[in-house]
DNA sequence: CGCCAGGCTGTAA
DNA sequence: TTACAGCATGGC
């Protein structure tokens, strides 16, 4: 077991409300320990206040994927300024989920892992999405381990050989034929996500939505929890459902009809700033789960 | 049973 | 452009 101390100005830090507030699927606790798949490895990791015991990744590996480096104080400060200087008065209800969440950080996923996690998280559930993902690694993942009983993500060539049947049993639905011809997409691009990866925020936008089951809702999943753009809004259900009750007053919208996707992102990133993708998490993953509305 | 879930695709207006 | 049915399936 490997040791990582938390300095004073990494607190707080909270790995459990991180892995389980739904940017990453098929981690499971037991215990105090978490163990999951991260970057093609099996991961253990567990947290006593501030010290993290971690197995499976390199010190640097463990610090970019948990965002530890990310200046929480520049963050929070930097969204409260844009919403002062937008509403010329503190955000009460922002502050409220803000309490709630502090000491989450935006993960950084490995980009095919986190593709496949979110194409597969289309109109569902964090629990059914997690079961979903564990299932595809036992079924078509590549096995590793002591006893060759543990599983990492399938790569794309082997899961664009996956049948849609076989892929079906993993409680993927109508998603499956998105993942075989995603996969045989990046597999004929080998490349592609790299390229993406230099991309600034619409443009990579654009590119991951070429992809078969990647709407714009899973490309910001994927933008901001793997590609690094703390920009990045995804609107889902929730958060929908959240800023139509208190933040539709700033927006001017069409009555009776659905705020459109890009309104209310752009929206958040003007009302929240660059770090608008941190304020969606933090409105999204509360301590207090569920009950948001 | 009915409604919802970190939505996307295809089609019609 | 916008609207909307259809999609699989578990959770509750």
């Amino acid at each position: 077991m490997n040791l990582l101390k938390l300095s004073e100005k990494k607190l707080p830090f909270d790995l459990d409300l991180s892995l389980s507030c739904g940017q990453i699927f098929g981690w499971k606790r037991d215990g105090d320990t978490w163990k999951g798949v991260h970057d093609g490895s099996i991961v253990t990791i567990r947290q006593k206040e501030n010290l993290i015991y971690y197995e499976g990744l390199t010190k640097n590996q463990v610090i970019r994927f948990l965002g530890l480096e990310d200046p929480m104080d520049e963050i929070i400060g930097s969204i409260r300024n844009h919403i002062i200087s937008y509403n010329h008065e503190p955000d009460q209800f922002f502050e409220e989920k803000y309490a709630q969440s502090e000491g989450i950080r935006i993960l950084r996923q490995n980009p095919w892992e986190c593709l496949v996690s979110f194409i597969c998280s289309a109109n569902s559930n964090v629990r059914t999405i997690s079961r979903r993902i564990s299932l595809i690694l036992e079924e078509t993942g590549t096995s590793c381990g002591i006893n060759s009983n543990e599983h990492v993500f399938p790569d794309p060539g082997r899961l664009a050989g996956c049948s849609e049947t076989g892929l079906r049993r993993c409680l993927t639905g109508y998603r499956a034929p998105y993942l075989i011809k995603t996969a045989a997409f990046i597999s004929s691009h080998p490349g592609f996500l790299d390229q993406v990866k230099e991309m600034e925020y619409k443009t990579a936008k654009e590119a991951l939505m070429v992809l078969p089951g990647v709407g714009p809702k899973v490309a910001d999943c994927v933008l901001l929890f793997a590609f690094n753009h703390l920009n990045a809004v995804p609107v889902d259900t929730r958060i929908r459902s959240i800023v139509e009750k208190h933040y539709a007053v700033h927006m001017k919208v069409s009555q009776g009809r659905k705020i459109p996707y890009d309104t209310i992102g752009n929206f958040c990133r003007e009302y929240f700033g660059p770090y608008a993708g941190y304020a969606q998490q933090f409105l999204y993953a509360t301590r207090d789960n569920e009950k948001i509305k």
